[in-house]
DNA sequence: GACATTTACGAGCGATCATTATGAAAAACA
DNA sequence: TGTTTTTCATAATGATCGCTCGTAAATGTC
């Protein structure tokens, strides 16, 4: 029984020499910059600076040590759904999301684009399962958005002949878009430009104009 | 000296036992399923159909299979750039750029998203060269929708304030978005949604009204 | 200081990677 | 038929893949 992810136990052997944290999110990082499956345990060895058993001692195989890296980048998921679901409209609540991956995908001491968009893109079968997980947060995203987007269709923010779906997968698309563009060098500014397109065209009950660069603002948080 | 891709010279020893654009078709389609670097030889030479000695005197090595099929899967370019430099409006050219990537990403055929956007996403610092040339093909993509975009203002079709690198980059975005959503499974529908709801905002001189759904249709060719 | 426990590290596991040397087989030309 | 030319399949190249074994070192407890 190895002392992998959680388990608090004591420990009354010889102390760990290398900061479990700090390997963490070097681990992700490079991930984030060369991809699940084209990132080799010897390129992991190199950039946390420890040897290969140590790897799997600490975090288990290499997928173990993606997802966990994953997660890490992610944050608290209910933290995002509570400022999806808190935000004062779904527009609001797009505007978060697009402003969080320009924020996230032009970081300056991070890879650019999206982990997952980027870095689990496409692979072998093999890495099928992992791939599903990329897939299944990029899922419930757009799910959080819809249920947002039916929120104010019913609370009288949005036409009621809104397409949620569509208008939930226009974001996810963005999102995703940006990624590509982020690791092709587009600064933040053009992404935000981008973002701020799209909020322009977003679904309004007749007659009630919307301040967009307010609801800019509001996404900086 | 092997004859590898070009060369007409007369070959007065035993023919190939293959059709080679057939298999560089399959190769296509193998690299479009699987990515660059994580398909690997043998999962081509099992695809294929031929033994790898063979690829590589009919293709060369790796990369240069992997370019001449994204050039297969590209098209003639020549064809791309007449397209947009003589679609009525930018508007139109993008609602073009739009369709097509629709239905390249969601064919039943072949598989889903883009060959180059995801295929080319990652990957070592190997292969970035190769990379390289995916972007290119992006940065290519919104250079001709900008200077599009460019003589649409001059031409009076669009307001003089108009930022044709916002607006290009917005359709190269959506159009990567596209590939990760056709990835995860987004019918041909979603997308075309999607789509037309980015051409609905497209931005307009001060009271010319425009047929959005002409617009689409101009996109099918 | 002996003991139990845990980690560190060098070395090595079989498998697969991209690529190629080899030589037989096959077709075109003489 | 013989010669030339090219392709064919087999097999092997060294390198790297993800992963693990064995042993030495470092801790807490006795």
């Amino acid at each position: 029984m190895k002392n992998t992810t959680s388990a608090k136990k004591r420990s009354p052997g010889r102390p760990r020499s290398f900061d479990r944290q700090a390997a963490l999110e070097t681990a992700m990082k490079t991930f984030w910059a060369q991809g699940y499956e084209t990132t080799s345990i010897s390129d992991l060895s190199r950039a946390m600076g420890i040897n290969a058993p140590a790897i799997y001692s600490a975090f288990g195989d290499k997928k173990q040590l993606f997802l966990e890296a994953m997660r890490l980048y992610l944050g608290d998921p209910q933290s995002q759904a509570e400022a999806i679901a808190g935000a004062a409209s779904a527009r609001e609540a797009a505007a978060m999301v697009l402003a969080n991956a320009v924020r996230t995908f032009t970081g300056e001491d991070t890879p650019k684009g999206c982990l997952i968009g980027t870095g689990l893109a496409t692979g072998s079968p093999a890495a099928a399962d992992v791939r599903a997980e990329g897939a299944a947060t990029r899922a419930a995203l757009e799910a959080l958005l819809t249920s947002r987007i039916e929120r104010d269709k019913t609370g009288g923010l949005l036409p009621v002949d809104t397409d949620a779906g569509t208008l939930a997968a226009l974001v996810s698309c963005t999102v995703q878009g940006f990624s590509t563009l982020a690791r092709d060098g587009a600064p933040a500014a053009r992404l935000q430009a981008i973002a701020d397109f799209v909020l322009r065209g977003w679904p309004e009950i007749e007659g009630e104009g919307v301040d967009a660069e307010a609801v800019r603002r509001a996404g900086d948080s």
